[in-house]
DNA sequence: TAGATTGTTAATCGATTAACAATC
DNA sequence: TAGATTGTTAATCGATTAACAATC
């Protein structure tokens, strides 16, 4: 299934929330036009950058003026597929699980976590952030009820592949995984991976020889 | 203050943490050696990747064993900084800052959070994961008595600024910011920003049109 | 020995940056 | 109009990948 976005930059793609944010902001301060400029003020990005990120908008600019908020909006918006909602379950409700079910963004951000699930029986049933947490057994059947599309993995790193299988033989299509461990999937299967430790390394190295971007 | 280590690619630096991990399992097998090719099956890494960033850590492998597991790790440890322990405050003990103050990883990460602070009357007093939340009043004379070098900040985006404005002013020399807003910062104080809508936008976009690496 | 794996140099790839004409 | 900003092409930069001799 390709389409008119197939082949945005990584690091373009990495970079449209922080735009999505910018804009946002000036959509409360009434402003109809936004120039690289502003985008660069409120970013560590140079203009340049910006203007060659707005290509694979498809929202050409008006020189003087810049860019339409709104136009430029929806188009990052569609671009990220955050238009229509993704609703995905969360496995494992413990400090990380529930950090993201307290987080108020991703409603903003085309992802609606509908159920969290832990194994921990002195968990199931805690209301977190307005949600119940499930017991396991029910995590399939909820799956296929409800259409889920994508799984949030934030269990420990020793059960993330059992969760992922269970996941997708129920038919999840996109696992974001919080886990430490690199998933085996199929290729059709989606899988993100976020590690908090590389960010860590980079700080690291940042202080230790105050050189580097 | 320049180093040996100076002109590593972010990249490297960031794929760092992901050879620790490989490394302390094989040190637990009681594994001598370990190959590229063992890392690669346990990373979504190509061997001939591993075997450039191997060359960073100074250390030289041997043809057909590979490179020792305990100098291999050591080396790294050493190059992130991680062979001894920095010390931070976290501001802002909500959702976030509490799985930041659970996440048990850090202490092998060379990083330990020795307080929380929160503005929150509510929240302070509360022991979470075995440390008391305490008032901001005391954020400063505590960074000056423990000489603390690293404070992150898990705040919501408008009070962002302001705390590192005080964390700066109090002494401390890196930030890990974990809100969504760019801090304005001297050049010499170091700051590593993290943004989880990143990930979630690539995953997006992946599901999206299904190619993309 | 034979062959897997390393270290290194060169080639490729992709992203960032520069330059500059077009334009509002 | 004058000048800031856009769009686009070309140049640069840096990271990944390929190729292959060296080596255990």
């Amino acid at each position: 299934m390709s389409s008119i976005y197939n082949n945005i930059p990584l690091p373009t793609i990495r970079r449209m929330p922080g735009y999505l944010r910018v804009l946002q902001d000036f959509q409360k301060e009434q402003e109809e036009w936004i120039t690289t400029t502003n985008f660069s003020s409120h970013l560590s990005l140079k203009p340049i950058q910006i203007r060659k990120d707005m290509v694979y908008t498809g929202i050409t600019g008006t020189p003087r003026l810049g860019f339409e908020v709104d136009k430029l909006t929806q188009a990052i918006r569609k671009m990220l597929g955050w238009d229509n909602p993704s609703e995905a379950v969360l496995i494992g409700a413990g400090a990380l699980g529930s950090a993201l079910l307290g987080y108020k963004g991703f409603a903003a951000h085309g992802l609606k976590i509908v159920a969290p699930f832990d194994s921990n029986d002195s968990i199931v049933g805690n209301n977190i952030h307005g949600l119940v947490v499930q017991p396991m057994e029910k995590l399939e059947d909820l799956i296929v009820r409800m259409g889920i599309s994508i799984g949030i993995i934030t269990v420990p790193d020793d059960s993330g592949q059992s969760i992922a299988d269970r996941l997708i033989a129920a038919g999840i299509q996109g696992i974001w995984n919080f886990s430490s461990v690199k998933l085996k999937v199929p290729s059709y299967i989606m899988v993100q991976k976020e590690d908090i430790a590389s960010g860590l390394a980079v700080l690291s190295v940042k202080m230790k020889n105050e050189i580097l971007p």
